[in-house]
RNA sequence: GGAGAGGUGGCUGAGUGGUCGAAAGCGCUCCCCUGCUAAGGGAGUAUACCCCUAACGGGGUAUCGAGGGUUCGAAUCCCUCCCUCUCCGCCA
C-alpha cells in the first residue's frame, strides 16, 4: 500500500497513476485523504483526553503513596466521565482505521516514469528479443512429444488430483529437476542466498505481499489451519523478513527459492490452457531482492538481465516486454516480462516476470532500515522468475526436438542429465 | 494429541496493581582520559502515530507475544488465542 502522508502530498501523481492502470475512478484517492484527516482529529482529540487522565491516576498514585485516602477518593469521583468518552473515541478510531486502510488498499502502486502508458497487453513495449526463432512446418507442439514419449501423463494426474496436475515420467521428471538445480545453482553463483520456504502462508503473510485483498481467489485455502497454498515463494520468502530494521551494511539482501506453485486460474480455460501453458501445480525457482529505495530501478535491471542469462544459457529465443501501466499489475511501479518462444504452437510464452515494487510492500510488512541518520525508513523489495518450469519444459521439447522424433538436451543440462538425449 | 513451564528493549535479565517505557549487566554509538595497546570515566542507545516548529527540537498517546476484560490506574489480576521450551504419546 501507499503511504498516506504521500497520496495527501501527491494526490494527483495517485490518480494519473490510476488512472493509466486502467482505473477511471479514481475518488476512491479523495476519500482517503478525507477519512485520514477524520482519523486524525479523532486520534489528538483521544490522546489529549487519555493524557488528561493519565496526569489523574498518576496524581491519585501519588496521593495513594502519602497516604491522603481521602483526596484520592474525591479526585476518583471526578475521572468517572472521561472513562467514557474514551472508551466511545477509542471505538471510533477503530472503526475510522478499518475504513481508511480498506480505501487504502484499493489505491495501486503508482508506475513509474520510464513506464510507457497503455491499457492492454498490445501496449506492452517489445524491450529487446535474442535467438532466431524458428518456424518449421515439422515442429510439433510439446504435448504431442511428451504424449508419444510417455513422459507427462495428464490423465493419471487428473485422475489422482484433478485438471492441471500432471505427473512427470522418467526422463521428463529429471529434466524437471535437473533444471530445479540448474537455477538454483546459477543463483547462488551470482550471490542469491537459496531458501527452502513453507509451502503454505498464513492470512498476514498473504497480506504483506499483496495476495490479499486483490488476488485472494487466485490461492487453494486450507480452511482448518487458517492457510494458503503458496501462488508462487514470492509470499515467504518476501515474509521471511517481515517487520524488521535492516543496518545499512546489510543490504542488499538476495534469495532465492525453488517451490511448487498452486494456482487456481479460476475462469481461464480455452486454448490456452493446453499441456504445459497453464497448469494448477508447477515448479519455480523465485528471485527476490530487497535493497535501499535508492537502488531499486537498477537492481529490477540486474534481475532482468540475470533472467535473461539463464535462457541464454539454455539457448532458447526470447523476448523481453516492457509491460504497460495498463498490463503490469496493481503492486508493481514497473515490470518486465520474459516470453520463451514456442517453436511447436508459434507463439511466445511468460517465462519470467521481473518486477519492482518499490515500497508498496515493503511499507505493508513493515520491511525497514535505518538510514544514516539513524531514522527508519521503509525498503524496496522486487522479485523475478529465475525461472518457471512448464513452459521452459514445453520451449526446451519443441525447441530441441528432431525431425526423426528425439529430444537432445541443452548442453548446460547435460551435466545435470548425464545424457545429450532425453 | 496429553501434562507442565514460559513469552519483558539488540541480547541476558529484574520487576506481581501506582511516579515503569520499564532496574542491572552485556553489546553498540559518541566524547574524555591514557604518547600505542589494555584498562578507566561520561553521555546516549526501541517502535509507531498525533500535535507544535522553516528547521534544530519540543509536547503528547500507544506498545512488556496478540486480542479482549477488571480498575481512577495493569508488564503485574481475569478470559481467549498464538508461539517457545520440557516430559509423555505418535511418527518421516
Amino acid at each position: 500500500m501507499l503511504d498516506v502522508a504521500f497520496i495527501r502530498e501527491n494526490a494527483d501523481l495517485v490518480k494519473e497513476g490510476m488512472k493509466n492502470k486502467g482505473e477511471p475512478d479514481s475518488s476512491v484517492v479523495d476519500r482517503v485523504i478525507e477519512k485520514d484527516e477524520e482519523w486524525r482529529s479523532v486520534v489528538t482529540e483521544l490522546d489529549n483526553l487519555r493524557a488528561e487522565s493519565n496526569k489523574k491516576a498518576k496524581k491519585i498514585g501519588q496521593l495513594m503513596g502519602q497516604g491522603k485516602k481521602e483526596e484520592a477518593q474525591k479526585l476518583i469521583k471526578e475521572t468517572g466521565d472521561n472513562k467514557e468518552k474514551i472508551k466511545e473515541l477509542e471505538d471510533k478510531l477503530s472503526g475510522l482505521e478499518k475504513e481508511r486502510s480498506d480505501l487504502l488498499y484499493q489505491i495501486p502502486n503508482v508506475p513509474d516514469k520510464s513506464v510507457p502508458v497503455g491499457h492492454s497487453e498490445e501496449d506492452n513495449e517489445v524491450y529487446l528479443t535474442w535467438g532466431e526463432t524458428s518456424e518449421e512446418e515439422w515442429r510439433k507442439p510439446h504435448w504431442e512429444i511428451a504424449e508419444k514419449k510417455g513422459w507427462i501423463d495428464f490423465e493419471r494426474g487428473s485422475k489422482v488430483t484433478g485438471a492441471g496436475f500432471p505427473f512427470y515420467v522418467g526422463a521428463m521428471a529429471r529434466l524437471q529437476r535437473a533444471l530445479i538445480n540448474f537455477f538454483l545453482n546459477e543463483a547462488s553463483e551470482k550471490g542469491y542466498t537459496e531458501l527452502q520456504a513453507p509451502y503454505f502462508v498464513n492470512e498476514d503473510s498473504a497480506r504483506g505481499t499483496g495476495q490479499i485483498p486483490d488476488k485472494e481467489d487466485m490461492m487453494y485455502t486450507i480452511p482448518r489451519d487458517g492457510f494458503f497454498a503458496i501462488p508462487t515463494a514470492e509470499v515467504p520468502v518476501t515474509n521471511f523478513h517481515r517487520d524488521e530494521i535492516f543496518s545499512m551494511e546489510d543490504l542488499p539482501v538476495y534469495y532465492s527459492a525453488y517451490t511448487p506453485c498452486w494456482r487456481r486460474e479460476a475462469g481461464s480455460y480455452g486454448k490456452d490452457v493446453r499441456g504445459l501453458n497453464r497448469l494448477h501445480q508447477f515448479d519455480k525457482v523465485e528471485l527476490v531482492k530487497i535493497v535501499h529505495p535508492d537502488s531499486s530501478d537498477e537492481e529490477l535491471e540486474s534481475l532482468r538481465e540475470y533472467a535473461e542469462s539463464l535462457l541464454k544459457k539454455l539457448e532458447l529465443p526470447y523476448r523481453t516486454l516492457l509491460m504497460c501501466t495498463g498490463d503490469m499489475g496493481f503492486t508493481q511501479t514497473k515490470k518486465y516480462d520474459l516470453e520463451v518462444w514456442s517453436p511447436g504452437q508459434h507463439r511466445w510464452l511468460e517465462v519470467s516476470s521481473c518486477s519492482n515494487f518499490g515500497s508498496f510492500q515493503a511499507r505493508r510488512m513493515q520491511l525497514r532500515y535505518k538510514n544514516e541518520k539513524g531514522k527508519t525508513e521503509i525498503l524496496h523489495t522486487l522479485n523475478g522468475s529465475g525461472l518457471a518450469l512448464p513452459r521452459i519444459v514445453a520451449s526446451i521439447l519443441e525447441t530441441y526436438q528432431t525431425e526423426d522424433g528425439d529430444v537432445l538436451v541443452p548442453d548446460v543440462l547435460q551435466p545435470y542429465m548425464n545424457s545429450e538425449k532425453m
